[in-house]
DNA sequence: TAGTTCGATATTTCCGGAAATATGGAAAAA
DNA sequence: TTTTTCCATATTTCCGGAAATATCGAACTA
């Protein structure tokens, strides 16, 4: 991932309802969440959830797709993965010897992070 | 890492200079570098790069300390450490089905992630 | 009806010039 | 020699203008 969509991502990520919206999506796939529902859980007004899911989705993150009359967002997890990976490049490729530590310590699924 | 911290980290790195900043302490890890020998480097300012720096310390992502007449700047790889595990944690922990496929292409020091 | 776009306002962020603070070296004074 | 004074360097703080962002009512669209 190239740092100006880096950028993007991490700036999209850096407000609350975007952050909660984004987990929400997250968590709800492969099935996604219509945009009305998103505005009613976190009480916003669909206009300013709309200007939100805009930023995501220019980010790369998200993706909504026509419903009926209700568009369904989706979380794009690759774009997740590339984010990651570029930010473990910064501290693994810019200092390998950080890696380490950094990596055992990352408690999500270690199970499936070894496939032995 | 709580939400709040996750979003003034992310926040911090979503700017070019910035994240250029701390890339550059990441790699100059377990050293450091001068306020000034960053603004050389990078052309900036040193009003504005101390702004910058001051963000990123607030986020906890560097710590600088006095040496002399300069201020060595540090990044601070815990914090790193708790901001990876907190997106992490969002994509495995709120599905993890997607965890597998996720970390397996995160092709950061592999042999090291599986200390077999 | 469900969502988006437009337009206006409030807030925040980015930037750099100017001044203030902190440190240490070197010369001058006691 | 010790202390003070002065100066250069390093960084931060203060300030305001310009640009970007967040929010929401109202109108528009599918």
């Amino acid at each position: 991932m190239e740092k100006k969509r880096a950028i993007l991502a991490l700036a999209a990520l850096a407000q609350t309802t975007r952050l909660d919206v984004f987990r929400a999506l997250v968590a709800a796939e492969p099935t996604g969440v219509a945009a009305g529902d998103l505005a009613r859980r976190f009480a916003v007004p669909a206009n300013t959830l709309s200007a939100h899911l805009n930023v995501l989705a220019h980010a790369g993150l998200v993706k909504g797709e026509r419903k009926g009359r209700s568009i369904t967002y989706r979380a794009e997890l690759a774009q997740v993965r590339l984010l990651l990976g570029f930010m473990l490049k910064d501290c693994c490729g810019g200092n390998p010897d950080a890696c380490g530590p950094l990596l055992d310590q990352i408690v999500c699924c270690p199970e499936k992070a070894c496939p032995s």
